[in-house]
DNA sequence: ACCAAAATGGAATGAATTTTCCAGAATTGC
DNA sequence: GCAATTCTGGAAAATTCATTCCATTTTGGT
């Protein structure tokens, strides 16, 4: 067997994930010198120390010299250090929340908005929509959810309340809930008469209002009179800082993905589906409760 | 009660923690400047991406001006935004374990019907609308795409049709559209006109139709009109028997992903965004063709 | 113990990044 | 409607940072 090709020093390519790197370091521990050593234990105890921090600091807490830790990036394959810290910090950033900066890099690395096939357009609202998806979980606590089915299974009707883009979420829900026969009303507008269609919101109601910047004023004033009248409201919407936030009984806040300047939908229809099918879960669950186990 | 206090400029102690920090904003949200909003804005729905990143980058990703992070931090008692940042990071590395996590449990979980959490059927949909998305690339042909952007790019207005379950699509378009500058008309059944709406259709209009089982006969009606008078017909639809098929122009037909007995709108959503984005591209360049640079 | 080769840490360089400063723009109060 | 104040963004300045280079030390072999 050749063992040559074992030596890699430069010559190789650098491992290109966090655990790739983990498996070349135990793997080529023993053929380090001492400070390298030094710096392997280091990084494989302490990965979430890498991620942020400068040179000199994890220098510092490794208890070896910068120069040192820029040589074994080197030794394994890296242009300098840095980049071989960008592994970890997307590491962290995999297990993390956020997902807008992996958009960024998505972005980055599809080239030249512009100019493409609506063939790669599609592509691209496909990856963006997924991705979106994806966040959306650690966005929504398990809680929220609870407490807004709790309220729309408690409420003898639903006034759904949503404009312009938000419509079509609002849309969707009215159509949702009538079909697992719950009375749900849309606040449409028609008419110019969405003051008109709020003044019918009653007491044992639920109000569900969904709204992005820019924050309708329709939107926010229907949610006003819900608000003076002791009405429950669930609240979609993007920012805790939104208008809507401070009224409401429950708040979702949705990450918002945006490409080529339009934002999506998805995440919110999304959980509109989970809400509507959440509540008939529960909604069944009650009844069957009640004696009536049909 | 003094509320000198409450000015707090550059004398108060900053925030420790990401939430106080959070919560700071939260309060002096109303008294901040149009930028230091945007920042504040920023920083609260995107925690995660504030984390790396250099100020360029994340003053970039806000909109706003570096400086203007500076400012911020500053406003908000820190020597700088570096500052600042540590707290994102400190929080992101608290955070970091759980989530993957999490993922994993909703995924393995799944297909257990019945008595579900709101949460783990969210987890669900999420999925299924995950795996929506990936089948739609290749359900897709870029023909059957660059066929109906030519469509509408040609058209003088768009006459939208879609009731029930597909009028939220019908919906979006009808809001994509006209957000891009196009005529786009939804023929709604307000008033139960939909025969009269579609009487308006015009010989050099287009007609984007969308329709799933059980399709509806309004719709139907609306493409037959449409079909008898000559006008191109875009049809979204779940099959190649539908009956609307075999009037149209162009055909998508789109797999639906069923979970829980709702099929997921996702798919449809993301096509509409990529036919409206796809389309701007379009008559923007045929714009500047035309001699019209801006 | 001596030589050659490798390894190490200090200092310097050069790049990148944060912060400060200032002039013009926008806003507010009168 | 004007003046004063605040706000904004461009650009330069200052700082920090990663990397390279080199002299010194250490290691391993003979």
């Amino acid at each position: 067997m050749e063992r040559d090709e074992n030596q890699m020093t430069e010559s190789m390519q650098a491992p290109q994930t966090l655990s790739d790197l983990q498996n070349a370091i135990t793997e080529r521990y023993s053929e380090l010198s001492k400070r390298l050593r030094q710096v392997a234990r280091y990084l494989i105890d302490h990965p979430g120390d890498i991620a942020f921090g400068t040179v000199t600091v994890i220098a510092q807490d490794a208890g070896v010299h910068p120069s040192t830790l820029v040589r074994f990036a080197n030794a394994f394959g890296y242009s300098g250090f840095s980049e071989m810290q960008t592994l970890f910090q997307q590491n962290l950033l995999r297990e993390s929340p956020s997902y807008t900066e992996r958009i960024r890099i998505a972005r980055e690395t599809l080239g030249d908005p512009g100019s493409q096939s609506p063939d790669q357009l599609l592509g691209e609202f496909i990856h963006a929509d997924t991705l979106a998806l994806q966040s959306l979980q650690s966005h929504i606590p398990a809680e929220v959810l609870n407490e807004a089915i709790d309220i729309l299974a408690n409420a003898e009707a639903t006034q759904i309340i949503g404009v312009r883009r938000s419509f079509v979420p609002a849309a969707y829900f009215a159509y949702a809930l009538r079909h697992i026969e719950r009375r749900a009303y849309l606040i449409d507008n028609v008419g110019a008469m969405h003051k008109e269609q709020a003044g019918t919101i009653q007491k044992n109601d639920a109000v569900l209002a969904i709204s992005f910047r820019p924050y309708a004023s329709e939107t926010d004033e229907a949610v006003r009179i819900a608000h003076e009248r002791g009405v429950p409201i669930i609240v979609i919407t993007d920012s805790r800082l939104s208008p809507l936030a401070k009224l409401a009984s429950v708040v979702f806040t949705l990450p918002d993905s945006e490409v080529h300047g339009f934002r999506s939908l998805t995440p919110t229809l999304c959980l509109a589906q989970s809400l509507s099918i959440g509540l008939a879960y529960r909604v069944d669950k009650n009844r069957s409760m009640d004696g009536n186990p049909a």
